[in-house]
DNA sequence: TCCACTTTGGCAACGCTGTTGCGAAAGTGC
DNA sequence: GCACTTTCGCAACAGCGTTGCCAAAGTGGA
């Protein structure tokens, strides 16, 4: 088996403009293309007549494209559809055991570390108490701790359960984390409620002492990208909102397929968005927050009432950005996630009804995976490239 | 001089999913590009070298496709620049009269037809009234004879001032509206106040009677579009929302350099978010939407409110998406720019204040060319695609 | 005035992409 | 057992950007 995507021939644009594309972009984009749709295949798999077609690209060239694939260890046949009047068709999938990605979670209080394979599948999980505040060299030790034994390496000392069956070496690092940051540096900046963080460069840092790639993104960010990667969630070209109420209220924002960040990784700042001019004080100095206005009902016990002021915030995104479908998430959406769902759809269906497009009403549901969503999709950040998914 | 664009040899794909790339879509990839920094240069002009430098593309890659755009009388030798030791560099320019674009802009009450050159400069204009409820057939006489006019068509009669010097045949039409729509296929829905055009095919409609392409979309995603190719709003991969307050108040959203749409053109429906909890009634059926607060505030001269609670929505939207900068325009707004701009302003600036990022505050202006800026963008529906910013 | 040097940019050969033409393989159905 | 359909690989091909090389067109010092 050779190395995991030797497709990056192309040199890549230079400066700050477009990208300018040759062969090698041609063949990577292609590649992932058909990767992706290896992937959302699942265990079914699927043919390379069917593969052609979705991709638009003709069926010798889905050939060549799944060849170098199966040379690479990274798909295999699987079997044979049943004939139509002639020679059946091959069936093709994914390998997933052809590759490993590391995501992380840093929460405040706690440490959460998995290895997913290709398919995005969990196969090791280390989860541990941990304070943000205890300095750097304390965090940056943890989480390398963290990744080395969920990777199986003879250096983190003895593999407890929960780990991988023998040693992988992972193709990089998702870190998933509250504060603002720097998606595209891999920067923090003031984290809320640990000032010692503002500027620490956590991606190079974290790349220096494990040896790999590393990605940090924000926590929300990376539920939306796992979510959006799920499979179930419409797969590539779907936009959706994973709204994350827990101690604070964020969005993670899936527009046409790929996470949206904005030139500043501030994007999906939901919880600041106000809903009552000259409403109550905010902790950010505003007055009427989303955030205040639903954690405050939630904490007196209104749940219905904080799921209606959440579902005016959502429909305002959603008027906003015309997506798909909206996904709650979060401890406080976990403690009572039907009233939630109920009191959050009867807003959006309310405004579909009064917009004369009943058959147009958003859906909402709760977010699946619950607790782990954030480090699956941390781990997605990784993977997400090879599949097409990336950078939009 | 040959045809516009033979560049669309790539077959593209077939069904739904997700476009797989051949060396024809490389081709008109790369090509567009480079027609795209040719028209951002102006009449300044471009070198080989730096063209090669910002698309990453070889200098020889280059010289290649400009030659064919030469051939094909798009672009041409523009002098030379002062040499640095060597042979001084050869200046390229984008030839504008090789390609017009017509834009329409269908107001309620209003009728503007421009012709555009493939640099986005008027040529010419016509303006008249018209009466969107007079029915299809009156409507699209109008907007036909309209068409013919700027175009120079014999078929238009006399040519009166303002026309073309001579007959051109534009390579499209691109039509802007204000009712709900959708872009993609063509179709208006439910235009307020107007329900005899419901589910009206606007573009195919059109584009058979003049025998050109036709593209539809809402006049704030093509006033958008036309700032975006503006050149003075940061080129390619900037992000910004232009917010349109006159007889009601939307917004359109360029994000990465493209138009934002959402899949069924809803997106940027910025009046109807609610900011005031269980405020006034809408006639949308809502409380406490932007629109009512804001048009209301105007009504009664204050214009320091309106502005204010425009600066609230603004400020919702920029945490939303972490856009570059925000534009205003339409009549209310030209009514008394300064006051708009400086009260939008001091919102979005306290906003950055507390966030302790002064620095980052997100600038604010009056969007240029006024009244006109619509049908231009409209233009821009067909322009946009050969200059590699398209959908996204 | 000449010559060495730098820089631009075209010509030709090349490697690689997806595409096309064709035929072998592997089924179904009469 | 034969005709037919469908899949899919081999081989030749056209077209993309890339590389190696060299002519053209300047500068600047001797």
């Amino acid at each position: 088996m050779k190395r995991v995507s030797e497709t990056t021939t192309g040199t890549g644009p230079r400066g700050g403009g477009s990208a300018g594309a040759n062969l090698g972009v041609l063949r990577s984009h292609n590649t992932a293309l058909v990767l992706g749709l290896l992937r959302d295949a699942g265990a079914e798999g699927i043919s390379r007549l069917e593969l052609a077609e979705r991709t638009g690209l003709t069926p010798q060239a889905v050939s060549k494209i799944t060849a170098r694939l199966r040379e690479e260890g990274l798909a295999a046949e699987a079997g044979r559809r049943a004939s139509t009047g002639g020679k059946p068709r091959t069936v093709l999938r994914l390998v997933p055991e052809a590759g490993h990605a590391v995501g992380v979670h840093l929460d405040r209080d706690e440490l959460r570390v998995v290895l997913v394979d290709l398919d995005g599948a969990v196969v090791a999980e280390r989860c541990a108490a941990l304070d943000l505040g205890a300095g750097a060299e304390a965090v940056l030790e943890a989480v390398c701790a963290g990744v080395r034994e969920v990777a199986g390496d003879p250096r983190a000392g003895a593999p407890g359960e929960g780990g991988p069956a023998r040693a992988v070496s992972p193709l990089g690092v998702g870190v998933a984390l509250p504060g603002p940051l720097d998606h595209a540096r891999g920067v923090l900046h003031r984290v809320t409620g640990f000032p010692e963080w503002d500027g620490f460069p956590l991606r190079d840092a974290l790349a220096e002492r494990l040896g790999v790639p590393v990605v940090v993104d924000k926590d929300t960010n990376a539920a939306a990208l796992g979510l959006a990667v799920g499979g179930e969630e419409g797969g590539a070209g779907g936009s959706f909102a994973y709204l994350h109420l827990g101690t604070g209220l964020g969005a993670g924002l899936v527009i046409g397929g790929s996470v949206h960040r904005g030139a500043r990784t501030g994007a999906g700042e939901f919880g600041h968005q106000v809903v009552q001019l000259d409403g109550p004080l905010c902790e950010c100095g505003n007055r009427g927050c989303v955030e205040v206005l639903c954690l405050r009902a939630a904490a007196r016990g209104e749940v219905a009432e904080a799921a209606r002021v959440l579902g005016v915030a959502a429909g305002n995104l959603v008027g906003l950005l015309d997506i798909d479908r909206v996904l709650l998430g979060g401890r406080t959406v976990a403690g009572a996630p039907e009233a939630y769902v109920r009191g959050v759809r009867e807003v959006l269906d309310a405004r579909a009804h009064r917009e004369g497009a009943p058959e147009a009403a958003v859906p909402v549901r709760v977010a699946p995976r619950g607790e782990r969503a954030v480090a699956e999709g941390a781990a997605q950040l990784l993977l997400a490239p090879l599949f097409g998914r990336g950078e939009g």
